[in-house]
DNA sequence: GTTGGAGTGTCAACAACGCTGACTTAAAGT
DNA sequence: ACTTTAAGTCAGCGTTGTTGACACTCCAAC
């Protein structure tokens, strides 16, 4: 059914798309993703904090001042769940909440000496790691792990990756 | 602290190593990833099933036969994880469970026609996204990214990784 | 042959973290 | 004054991890 209607592939460079290639890509997502996660969880585990709380740290680290609402949108979750986490990362002294000045709607995101420590802790193990992968695997195949997941991206999230890496310069 | 102590980088076939290159490729895994289960995620919503039933199907999909202990090692989680997501598929219809022959106490997994259905179509619209991401990249990029994924996971799950592809050929 | 230990799978209960829906408060915008 | 927007809260639910306790099967030692 599946199985490249006119034959395998029409020649040695697009053997990358056939469908056995295509499921090997989608395994090596799995398992590379869980080998990603697994230094900041080990961390994370002994502190009832979950990868919810990493990845605010995360991107209010990356943004400080940020809303919430900006925030949300980063993460693609609800303001109820977000919200769950939020008040537990302010409640142990991790991040700060300040009114904003001009609108006084909002509540601007910063993390505390704490909340830095914290994240760094995270963030080192995890680069670590990245490091190390990247490293064995060289430049240019970094570029093309790049250009991939970039490509693999939804359009809106696409956008966001852009952001904020052009908030930072 | 981690501003790369000895200057940002030795030069420019190192620029890749720096902290906010390796910041980007965290936040790439996480976006793509997000993209990477968003399509599948979709259709399991309503059938009241998650990310753990796909990925049931996906592997017994590949390895027809298998134990529930081989596919708790390749899956990851605690095997009464796993016995929840099977109960729901077997009592479905979408996976068939068979008492081993030689030993009685395995139970050797396969999917029904209906469970075969499902799989394809979950399989097909995350390869879908695959194959276009992978078409706009171009080989040599699939190529990388297939080099660094497999250098972010752990040992372990490397192996296992590496031998669902020689058990395919 | 029986017994004890190791292996495989099942059931029950709990925690993290997504979700929806309904609601409040406060501040902007019109 | 009225509506919209930003944020926070409460209640409740579903998926999917976890640990603990238990049943069945096999095998090997006694």
């Amino acid at each position: 059914m599946t199985e490249a209607p006119g034959g395998q592939a029409s020649g040695e460079t697009l053997l990358y798309l056939t469908d056995e290639q295509l499921r090997q890509g989608a395994e090596a997502m799995f398992f590379a993703y869980r080998g990603f996660t697994a230094d900041p969880d080990r961390i994370l585990a002994g502190l009832s904090y979950g990868r919810a709380h990493h990845r605010a740290l995360h991107f209010i680290h990356g943004a400080p001042g940020t809303t919430v609402n900006n925030l949300l949108s980063i993460l693609g979750v609800t303001k109820q769940s977000l919200n769950r986490v939020l008040r537990t990362l302010i409640a142990d002294g991790l991040v700060e909440s300040r009114v904003g000045r001009d609108d006084k709607r909002e509540r601007h995101l910063h993390l505390t000496e704490a909340g830095r420590t914290l994240e760094q802790e995270l963030t080192d193990v995890q680069r670590a790691r990245m490091r190390t992968a990247y490293r064995q695997a060289g430049p240019e195949a970094v570029a093309g792990f790049r250009k991939v997941l970039e490509a693999m991206m939804d359009p809106e999230q696409r956008r966001q990756y852009k952001a904020l890496r052009e908030g930072r310069g």
